[in-house]
DNA sequence: ACGGGCGATATGTCTATACATAAACTCGCT
DNA sequence: AGCGAGTTTATGTATAGACATATCGCCCGT
């Protein structure tokens, strides 16, 4: 008989998932309080009845959730909770309209090619002169509009770009299938909508209206600038957190 | 002399991290593009002349991190990319604006301490009577409005709120320092200033206004509702996201 | 053809051990 | 006291081997 049958918790499936989530749970529960030293491995170790490789695996993964800070010769810390960060899920938008359940509409409003122009540059973020396409389409869920796209492609960075046609399938999904990406930004603002976005919204001129803006990457050079714009009373963006599992 | 004397790139550190950012890099290039299996770990293992673990080791972080996924007897495959999810970052109001190199500034509005009525216990989500406080607030940077600050408090759950003074620090800086919660919820809209809003925050009546709205709870418990009103175009929330490290 | 059972296989977990490394501490010298 | 060198200690990385477990496919019997 092993040592390993001796241990202090047997329900909850492996060994190092049932060391993390107890000291998730203490850290959680503010039994142990940011800045408080969680006990040494093998301390943990010893309680446990286990080896300290399996200790490690769980601290380690508990560090890379950011939940702890270990410091060598010191000890292992309770961090001090990531307040106020968030994982916010900005899905694509015929995913989420699928996902409520709603038909998912797209209309090409506009297609065209041509030389950047200094704000294509500055809005790319692109220095030397290159060729473009600025797409503005609808989304729709129901037939209702959902959002206006207003977006710029670099034909440089995606020349395969300028074979593919948006007249039916919108150019962000087609852009995350044949384009892969290494860094993204996003920008959320408001606006009101002017004649414009009220019409395309089918909304009043002047209701507010919310306003994401995603640059995108790969090694460094800038591929597509978009910008998307909401009902801003309708939609709202949800970013749930919690402690992991 | 060893087989592990025979690594692949003897340069980057730890060889376990070279393994994960090797792999990382091939993912993030789209050299192993969505879908791709990635080569079985005793394979990994041979290249770089090392022992199973290690490859684990580097493996199980990248599926810690979403950019893997892997399955018992079929092998490990680059998943699609959690293409439209960012991790946005919601500061303390007070340490963003601290970080913007302007001077902090707080004015207590109105604070009320009442029995919770019907919208007060459906904004805080509780079923049962309770006691809460009512907060409004302003935070300032360099004098000028920044934020507008709409606070519910459920003194049940946070009794020590009773004793706080919310007349000099705002009432987010005390509740992160005392509470300790588990799960938070945002919420991101847009609306148009109403004359109260306008005034409070020195803007147009009918300006745009990002609203950022947070729950928090402990243990499924309700502790705050918290609604951010701020002027729409001239603050952005801004989310970046790119591979670890 | 169809479905059940079974073996092969890749990942999942765990052990016992070893040496590396960073940082905190001790101690002795000036 | 102040400072630098050496020691201690906790974590970091790595190994070789073992057994567990999910599941993909194949084969076999009906």
């Amino acid at each position: 008989m092993s040592l390993a049958e001796d241990r202090v918790k047997p329900g909850a499936g492996t060994l190092y998932k049932t060391i993390r989530q107890d000291i998730e749970r203490r850290i959680l529960t503010g039994e142990w309080p940011p800045g408080h030293r969680i006990p040494f491995e093998h301390e943990i170790m010893a309680r446990y009845g286990c080896s300290r490789m399996t200790v490690n695996k769980a601290l380690s993964e508990l560090a890379q959730a950011d939940l702890i800070e270990r410091r060598r010769r010191a000890g292992t810390f309770v961090r001090r909770p990531q307040f106020l960060s968030a994982v916010l899920k900005i899905p694509d938008i015929r995913a989420e309209i699928g996902a409520l359940g709603r038909a998912y509409g797209y209309q090409l409003i506009s297609s065209t090619r041509r030389t950047a122009n200094a704000a294509d540059r500055e809005r790319l973020g692109v220095k030397k002169p290159c060729k473009v396409i600025a797409i503005r389409c609808r989304h729709s869920a129901d037939n209702v509009p959902f959002a206006i796209e207003d977006r710029l492609i670099d034909l440089d960075a995606v020349p395969d770009a300028a074979k593919a046609d948006f007249k039916i399938d919108p150019p962000g999904s087609w852009l995350l299938h044949h384009v892969p990406w290494t860094e993204a930004e996003h920008a959320i603002s408001a606006i009101v909508a002017d004649d414009t976005i009220a019409e395309g919204l089918d909304i009043a001129t002047g209701a507010p209206c919310l306003v994401i803006e995603r640059h995108t990457w790969r090694k460094g050079q800038p591929l597509t600038a978009v910008r998307l714009i909401y009902p801003g009373e309708q939609h709202r963006l949800v970013a749930r957190f919690r402690g992991s599992e």
